[in-house]
DNA sequence: AATTAGCAATCGAGGTATAAGAGTGCCAAT
DNA sequence: ATTGGCACTCTTATACCTCGATTGCTAATT
């Protein structure tokens, strides 16, 4: 990349052209900037400038006519080289840990609060999977005798993942007989991962065989998915944007691509890979994703959460003329909050760090 | 209204028009009709009847030299009257039923499949709510230690609800004593009332307090709220139809309505209303709801379930112009399913039925 | 050598006129 | 009562034109 060989004056300019484009959504023409900002250059020196900015490929031109768009590579380049910090008012900031200080008992809140913070801060649609752990390893089994047949199993996970399905027993139990299975399966399998539950298999009488089963296919389900929902919050806000709202097309296959969440997930997985830091914000300028429906969008993700017990992914998909440094510091705010209620809620206690005797004896 | 007086070949021509305006989604002329169909009559003579349908209200020009549309008042009596039942194809009936049949055990899945199969078979958006017991009466809670102070509180309530709230307690309990927590606020709670639940605060220590506080939040939340979640399905292709692919502006109001759903939650609340007997299928025409984002659809709601028991409401929202004869019959062919796994799940037991004898000795 | 003012050239947006096509309404004939 | 024929109406599509915005170039200036 050449990226360095720019002036100072050129990363100025390209700085104010993308400033405005964002507040205008509309092509930059030379005059414009010396008109709005205090530059002691003629247009005629900017149209120069402009021009150069062209040919490295930071800026394109709609039409010969028209004035300046930045491309993807000039909103990369703003964003690596450019943009300075910023942070959320202190007002602001005050605001939305209040909220969530009074819902912090309340995990079911946590995702849509954050969601709906994120999208009214920014002007895109917020997205937010629930934390999520790493490993799953049985904790605790709770069986709960609802109506007739139909059993609700709860399954604790180390990290304090809940998972619960409803099952239709055999036969119908009552809650007592029911308990004390429950009670036989956590002496079991206490601690134990997928595959070591699947050696106990063998091991236990055939009513409980059944209710591993679920238990596995459970386990298996955390482990296997990158988060069981994706809430999204803010919609309407991202297809009311001018360029969206332009071109009916492309908002359709946008909301088919949220709607029907496999794209999104992608996203996602990739959000909450490992490689990347919490703490660390990811940025995805247009075209630079693979997926076709958000060529016309920017996403600013993050993951957060506490490393190697629960992560979470979340963040902003908005047009690519969004205000980055905004939303990066709504994400980043909105994820620091999220951190800590995490590891208030989550704290790592010793029974369950991975029990390395217990693996070692099942191994030999 | 005068509904009555219209001649055997007006009816013909009505139901024609509706037909062939479903298929063509523009307006019908009287020379389509004479081609399209085998009327015996010339198109001067359908053009005269027309305007005669066009006097009485059934119909519309959108101007002088265009087609008639059916108007919503033409759409009703369509409905009423004109309309033959419809029912799915055997074979689409056993696709259905077979898929339903696979998930039968697992309720979780019952909402989407539904919702999916809904929209798959119409043009529509697919709306439904999970199976909803009327009235709060706590059967059985659940503690579950999760992770250092948090716990997963668990409570059943007669017909099988099941709600379940993360809370933190004041300080950490053992699993042993969250388990005789629970047994205890078991046995004093079983079969009462929110209300009756309130009378026993006075009695119990301060910890189990906190819980009692909890489990009636919970069950006034289930008795309040028409229903936890509105799943919808099918959007993008709702807003692919014709008439909203063209006006974008009715369209962003239309995915706002459906986003918050506030506006549904109104809808579906009405279609639960216990007026609306379980079988009964609510037909909404355009401009008939009340709200204004929905003026250019329609809807097609039923409530299933078992009465008295758990019921929840689904349907489907699509244009005006829809096929109102098949899509009733994927309404009414899905409800039947659900009706039947509801009754199975939730079966009426003795214990279930509302114990008079505790009412009024808590009344006396 | 860099900057700038001035000006011709370019292109899109928006408005207007025109033509084509679709459909009705009416009337006279059957 | 029905129908063929025809004039009338209105929409849609197309082409055309003008206006305004903006650039790129050139020659003059610093």
């Amino acid at each position: 990349m050449e990226t360095a060989n720019l002036t100072s004056r050129q990363t100025l300019l390209l700085k104010l052209i993308v400033h405005e484009h964002v507040q205008t959504a509309s092509p930059v023409a030379s005059r414009a900037i010396v008109e709005n900002y205090e530059v002691g250059i003629s247009s005629a020196t900017v149209r120069s400038e402009m021009s150069k900015l062209e040919e490295l490929g930071y800026l394109t031109q709609p039409h010969t006519s028209a004035g300046r768009v930045p491309t993807e590579s000039g909103f990369r380049y703003f964003v690596e080289r450019l943009m300075e910090d910023q942070t959320l008012s202190l007002t602001k900031q005050r605001m939305i840990a209040h909220q969530f200080y009074q819902t912090r008992d309340n995990l079911k809140e946590w995702m849509p609060l954050a969601a709906s913070v994120l999208a009214h801060t920014s002007r895109g649609t917020a997205l937010i999977t629930s934390p999520h752990a790493k490993r799953a390893r049985y904790k605790h089994l709770e069986l709960i005798n609802t109506h007739g047949r139909a059993v609700l199993l709860v399954l604790v996970l180390h990290g304090g993942t809940v998972e619960q399905q409803m099952l239709a027993l055999p036969r119908s139990l009552t809650q007592t007989e029911l308990s004390e299975t429950a009670e036989q399966l956590n002496r079991l399998c206490h601690g134990f991962s997928t595959l070591e539950i699947k050696q106990q298999l063998a091991q236990v009488p055939a009513l409980e065989t059944d209710i591993l089963q679920v238990v596995i296919s459970l386990m298996q389900k955390v482990a296997r998915m990158p988060s069981n929902d994706i809430y999204h919050h803010g919609l309407p806000q991202l297809l009311q944007e001018p360029e969206f709202a332009a071109a009916k097309g492309s908002s359709a296959k946008l909301i088919r691509a949220i709607e029907e969440n496999n794209q999104l997930r992608a996203i996602i997985s990739d959000a909450l890979s490992p490689l990347n830091e919490i703490g660390s914000i990811r940025v995805i300028i247009g075209g630079e994703s693979k997926w076709d429906a958000l060529r016309a969008c920017s996403l600013v993700m993050t993951r957060y959460g506490v490393a190697n017990y629960a992560t979470g992914a979340l963040g902003i998909l908005g047009p690519i003329r969004m205000s980055y440094g905004r939303t990066i510091s709504v994400v980043r705010f909105v994820a620091s909050i999220l951190n800590e209620l995490v590891y208030d809620m989550y704290r790592p206690t010793a029974e369950d760090l991975p029990s390395t005797r217990k693996i070692n004896s099942l191994a030999g």
